[in-house]
DNA sequence: TTGTATTAAATGTATATACATACAAATGTA
DNA sequence: TACATTTGTATGTATATACATTTAATACAA
């Protein structure tokens, strides 16, 4: 559906500033229907892509500031978020003996198992969500990566 | 620059997963310039789109509800982001009379003021946050509008 | 080695999102 | 008209973003 219909607005300046607020509204149609899908397993978004960030690393153990820097938003707050998964018992934090300023997090069986659960209605609802052909998503993601330069 | 290398994660099951999280990761590199942009005036981002919407009223009033609507993130809170811009002196509020629960919210002429004042910057800015020529950005909002069905 | 600078993480605060609830005004129906 | 329902807005709470500050540990230079 047009952008311009959804949002009531008649017209944009140009293809530049129509494309700034398409990327806006589109990513908050994903991150609604992502927040509904993982609701009733009580994560948010930004947990769950720390999760996935974890399982990345496959045993090995990973540091706050390492984790921030390969998080979607730059800006977020990697402590809190790990805190807040280590109360629901996802992950593990400890001293760092290398160095005592760092803390080592990894991800627990429970936090894998639910990884595990989500994965296949994931890729599915990733799938329903872009209703664009192979050829057409494949396009997007080549124009996504130029557009930041 | 690749998605890939940009938040350090080798590959994604398929190109559908990936474009979910460019999605994310594009929104989130679009915001935090815009924020960066927007600082000096004692804006945020969200608060700019909600005078923009009121701008393009062009002198009628609108309703809190109907500024929700239009707005880009559909779970945004319009009641609590009018009273920050009111506090500012960049709206009015006032109780609509044909219907008592409705208000009525108008631009004021300061408010208009500082969108004229921004209006060149930002365009210009829009431009040059996106590195893609007019053909591909035509055709990124085409694949936008598509994907969301 | 001592003092300074840097780094990693945590914490504090303001703003915004997500969602539930409250409350008053309007609407619909018996 | 009386009463239940719906609607528009405001408000309360939890989570997250944006950014500044704090604290402890490490690195480095005089």
């Amino acid at each position: 559906m047009r952008l311009e219909d959804e949002i009531q607005q008649k017209e944009f300046k140009d293809d530049y500033s129509k494309a700034i607020v398409n990327i806006l509204f589109t990513q908050s149609y994903i991150v609604t229907k992502q927040n509904n899908f993982l609701k009733p397993y009580g994560l948010s978004p930004e947990q769950y892509n720390v999760l996935r960030i974890l399982r990345g690393q496959n045993g090995n153990p990973i540091t706050v500031s390492s984790i921030q820097d390969r998080m979607l938003n730059k800006m977020s707050n990697a402590s809190r978020l790990v805190e807040k998964l280590k109360q629901k018992g996802l992950v593990l934090r400890e001293e760092c003996p290398a160095d005592r300023r760092q803390v080592d997090i990894m991800i627990t069986e429970k936090g894998l198992q639910l990884l595990n659960q989500l994965q296949e209605e994931i890729l599915n609802q990733n799938n329903n969500l872009i209703q664009l052909n192979q050829q057409e998503v494949s396009q997007l993601n080549f124009l996504l990566d130029k557009l930041r330069g």
